[in-house]
DNA sequence: TTGAAAGCGTTACCAA
DNA sequence: TTGGTAACGCTTTCAA
């Protein structure tokens, strides 16, 4: 059987030629078309979509530097938590016109790193979720190529991240309100800056309130890692458990529930996250919800003008967006049994 | 506040001027080593390594043609059962030297024309997951592009897909051994293969076990549309369902009991795909597993070699791997009652 | 407003 | 085994 060679690709020299004028004009033409008169873009653009012109990526990056790419960098593809903050990305870059290419970090700094150095030749830009990274190394990342920081904020560095310090006050008060006096926190990484933060936000709200509160861990940020943590709980005799995330949380239910402790009745649990999940497991969980899709979407917008505007990278006050986040109240949750 | 402009990236020519050799054989030592001489081929090493230099994607991709990156395109990012494939997928391009880009269809199969439309000039290649493309349509891009199908099977395109042959007479097997006799099927999307599969399937097994199975939808394949069916579901009279995926299981079990019917004892639900969350929803889910990241790796494997080879595109006959899938029993299915 | 031509960084072909 | 050089397709000066 022989092989009929694939039709070269139409180039801006073939488009140039059936419209009869230069490759720079259709250039112009197709990308800066205030630069060219009204007719001449005209003839060229239909020419351009007759002979089904597609630009090449590779031979405009080549000349412009820019590869319309952006890289959006994950601790654990697989955590749900992330689908959204993913899916808002990829939405808002195709609006922008840009791809996006995801890496998988497995909850490894050096991983981490190695991604973003691989990658950078490719891509116009980081954002960068729930990095593991130390801050020194996302502010040197960040000199290089624009990098947008999810769910961490790194001073001079753009960041969106959901607003843990009323967040946790949520969380407190929800549990001093139905009578909790002690209560532990079971601990995620600890290169989790957003666990640094919840654990931070936690005691605070519980020394103005008076709760008593001790921190477990750490413990791997997933249902195994809460599984094993709620072992641990259950030794403590606090009538109140706030895991780091709602994987973690989902495997402690688990745990307490096949040493037949009765969640509320016995033991309260509150999580983070309300991923997929939160709202079906047994019993239906409380946790703290934020918008992780806006998030994604933020992001990218935030990105793409730094990409646009790279000249002002330096000196420039970086963004920070705070988002708001929810306490949503379930039923693993309950007063305290008397 | 001045800027220091970014230092000029080092290129092959600047290797090249150090090393006292030609930007070919440059090139040649790093991309070809057997093709240059030892001593020279390690000094040229040494010399890139010590400058920093870092091949450009853009220049090697104009030259080549390659560009070295793979796309993946899902009709929905954010259902829990595509996470292992995008892992898998992940890790092995990143173990084959390609960078992973990701496209989201949402359902639409006019979507996801236009995204492989969209990033085909940026990618050597795709991986179609859950396609909700014609055949036509599929063939007629493999004709452009390589392309391997991760759960869908056509005529003359490489694919990976879960056996739903003999998934199905597992399904039917165990519910039959249980003593039903009647059981519904919730239908997903029309333009979903694996559905036609898996009707197809349980058709086929229900037949030979003297099962008798109705047909209802479709229904959107979520959660919320699980929860539509099982409306529908309750008014049929039958004692098993089967959820054309996990999602709409879950939906369905909600729909239930919210209606007071108890599952397992009234009415026994079967899921496909084993997602998470089919282990903790209430009660657990009896459902069909197969290995997702297994399937990314084998796909972008299998992608890989046809981007390696694209002469023999046309004239052989593709890969097709149908991988084995298994029953997961949990308590959502139980005996028939009396 | 348009055209001509010089890059952009690699690879690949052809000589040497 | 190496070097010289012409692509690769587009953008972007610089002139006209």
């Amino acid at each position: 059987m022989t092989r009929n060679d694939p039709p070269r690709p139409v180039t801006i020299i073939d488009v140039a030629r059936e419209a009869g004028v230069a490759p720079s004009t259709v250039s112009r033409a197709l990308s800066n078309p205030d630069r060219v008169n009204v007719v001449t873009r005209e003839h060229v653009q239909q020419v351009a979509a007759r002979l089904g012109y597609r630009p090449s990526p590779a031979a405009r990056a080549l000349g412009t530097g820019r590869t319309s790419t952006l890289a959006l960098v994950l601790p654990d593809i697989t955590n749900p938590y992330f689908a959204g903050l993913i899916r808002g990305a990829e939405r808002q870059a195709e609006a922008t016109g840009h791809i996006l290419v995801i890496g998988n970090s497995e909850e490894s700094a050096r991983a981490e790193a190695r991604m973003v150095e691989r990658l950078a030749p490719s891509v116009d830009g980081f954002l960068l979720g729930s990095s593991r990274l130390p801050d020194a190394k996302i502010v040197q990342f960040s000199a290089m190529r624009p990098v947008v920081l999810v769910n961490r904020r790194v001073p001079s560095v753009t960041s969106v991240s959901p607003d843990q310090q009323d967040g946790t006050r949520q969380i407190v008060e929800h549990l001093v309100a139905l009578g909790h006096q002690r209560a532990i926190f079971l601990a995620g990484p600890p290169q989790s800056w957003l666990g640094g933060q919840r654990w931070a936000g936690i005691s605070a709200a519980a020394r103005r309130h008076h709760l008593t509160v001790r921190r477990l861990g750490p413990y791997a940020p997933s249902v195994d890692g809460g599984f094993l943590a709620g072992e641990a709980a259950l030794a403590d005799g606090a009538t109140a458990v706030i895991a780091h995330n709602d994987l973690m949380a989902i495997g402690a239910l688990r745990r307490l529930r096949s040493r037949g402790v009765s969640v509320p009745d016995d033991v309260s649990m509150v999580g983070f996250d309300n991923i997929f999940g939160a709202d079906f497991c047994d019993p239906p969980l409380t946790t703290l919800s934020d918008r992780t899709e806006q998030a994604g979407r933020s992001a990218v917008d935030l990105l793409v003008a730094l990409v646009r505007d790279q000249s002002r990278l330096d000196g420039e006050t970086p963004a920070e967006i705070v988002a708001p986040t929810t306490l949503v109240v379930r039923e693993s949750t309950g007063p305290v049994r008397r």
